[in-house]
Formats: C-alpha cells, sequence, structure tokens
DNA sequence: CTAGGAGCTAGAGTCGGCTCTAGGTCAACC
DNA sequence: GGTTGACCTAGAGCCGACTCTAGCTCCTAG
C-alpha cells in the first residue's frame, strides 16, 4: 500500500497524460476539473489519483472534439453532485451525436481519398509497365474529380 | 446545353459549396486553386465547374483534416502537371494514414461516451422505478470513472 | 552559498482558419 | 439620378486552445 492516493506533482501528471504542464494550469483555470487541486508545500499543485482520472476522461472527451466551455459545463454539473444525472446524460448524448457524426463524415471523406490514391497508384504502374495498346483510363486531366464517391453528400 | 461550362459568379459558389464568399477568397489567395480563377466583368471572379469540381475535393479535403499548406502543396503539383504523379499518391497516402488514424480514435473516444452515457441512463431509470433491495451499482462517486473501455489507450 | 531545477502567477503571444470592415466600382432598377 | 446589391481590395479582428515569458519562490546538491 505505498502508492495508493500517492499525489502527484503537475510535471509527473503531464509526463503521464502527455499534456504540457501549460495545459494543466490552463485547464484548471478553465474550470475543468471537479473538485480544486489541493496545494502542497509552496503552494504547489498536487494531483490525486481522481483528479488524473478524470483528466483522462476529459482528454478523450477533449480528443472526439468537444469544446472547453462543454467540458467545463459537465465539470460543473459533476461537482454539484447528485441530482442533475439527466442533464448529464443531454451533454453526453449531444456529444455523442456530434461524435457518431464526425465519424461518418471523416469515413466518407476516406471514400474519397482512397479512391484518389487507387487512381494514382493505378496510373502509376501503368506508366511504370510503360503498357501498349490498351487505352490508358480516361476522365484524368490535370486531377481526377470527384468522379465516383462524395458527389452525393 | 445550356449551361454546361456556365461559369458561376463568387456568390453562386458560395450557395452551392456552403463556403463563404470570404472564405473563397481567401482560398485564392491562399493558392488552394489549380488554375487562375477568370475575371469577369469589372474584375469579377468567374468560376468554371473545373474550379468548383476542385474546390469540391478540396472541401473534402478540409473536412478530414488537412492543412491549407498541405491542401496548397497538393495544388501547386496539379499546376505542375504530369510528372509528379509519385509526390501526389504520397501526400495523399500520407493524409489517408492520418485520416484513418483519427478514424480509429474517434471510435474509441466513442466507445468511452457510449459507456458513460449507458451508465448514465442505466442509474436513471434506476431512479425512476425507485428499485427495492437490489444495491444501485458501485463506483459512482461523483461521476463515474473511465472504468470499462478508454483504459487501455 | 550559490547554482539548478521545478513550481508559482499574471498576462502576452501564437497559430490556423476564417470573418469582418472600410472604402470603392459597377450595373440595374424606380 | 439616386439607391440598392453584388462584387472588388487590403488589411484588421476574432476564436479556440494552447504556449510562452517575466519575475518570483522554494528546495536540493555540490
Amino acid at each position: 500500500m505505498a502508492d495508493v492516493t500517492a499525489s502527484l506533482s503537475i510535471g509527473q501528471v503531464a509526463e503521464r497524460t502527455g499534456l504540457s504542464v501549460h495545459a494543466l494550469r490552463f485547464y484548471e483555470q478553465q474550470g475543468v476539473f471537479v473538485s480544486p487541486i489541493r496545494r502542497g508545500a509552496g503552494g504547489r499543485r498536487s494531483y490525486s489519483q481522481d483528479d488524473v482520472d478524470w483528466l483522462t476522461v476529459c482528454i478523450i472527451l477533449r480528443a472526439s472534439g468537444m469544446p472547453l466551455p462543454a467540458l467545463r459545463r459537465y465539470a460543473d454539473l459533476v461537482r454539484e453532485g447528485a441530482g442533475n444525472e439527466e442533464e448529464r446524460l443531454a451533454l453526453l448524448q449531444e456529444h455523442h451525436g456530434r461524435v457518431t457524426a464526425q465519424l461518418g463524415r471523416l469515413a466518407q471523406c476516406l471514400d474519397l481519398i482512397t479512391f484518389k490514391v487507387g487512381v494514382y497508384e493505378d496510373l502509376i504502374d501503368q506508366k511504370r509497365h510503360a503498357a501498349g495498346p490498351d487505352r490508358p483510363r480516361p476522365s484524368i486531366g490535370g486531377d481526377v474529380p470527384a468522379s465516383r464517391p462524395g458527389t452525393s453528400a
């Protein structure tokens, strides 16, 4: 029972979350932490495991595009304590919807990119083989247009 | 044969691409167009269908996170004409990789979000039913920690 | 006892990607 | 002939999310 509820310095938290110390102070100032970060000797921040866990969630939410104000709002709700679970749920559901939508859009984009990569690959190894009389393939001008996918979106 | 190769005003292009006229001028200034936009009466921009097609591709690339400098680089290559297909391919492949990675990350994030939504849904309809003697579920303090997914990433 | 390293605060700076403003030109309508 | 309304240029401003700086306090090691 050594490092259970061990408290970490800002540098250690930075190291294990991948955030910069600047970002950690910035997040704190922005109110994304649920409980105030404790201070140790000389006013230094001392993060609990809970703080780090929460931070981990925050990082994932941020990575999925949740803006800081929404994150702060969520933190506010959690800080308020039990009783506002519907609001938290609503916030998360909304974010869930946005992430799902973004995934969809991204997948569509990927289709086009994959298509274009394919076209260039074909084009390039047609050149390599410097083939005979079979037509090189139509509709490549300066660049291929959006021909196949993406036209519908 | 009326509007084939019709040329469009900046306003019309804005309308059908969803970009603002400001953004269109900005993109032009940033060199993302392959050929210079023609000018009509009084120096007004006149977009060809090709311009709009290219723009459509650009929009998709941007939507998938390609930064403007990369887009410009791509446009530069296309403008140069045939002979640099390997470079174009490389650029697209790199972007393809990044988009794929981003999709993966986003999917992981979505897992956590889905999980948390699930937890709150359970929690809320347990409350609604105000059930009997079965324990409400452990490990919900202020908020559920990252318990299930995301812990590995 | 001093030099280095980690931390502190407040606030300025940066970057990407637009967005907006000021001041002007046209063409068309009333 | 005056007023819209769409367009023009050059350049300033904005927003989000950090990032960096200056000037300070500690603690520890040499």
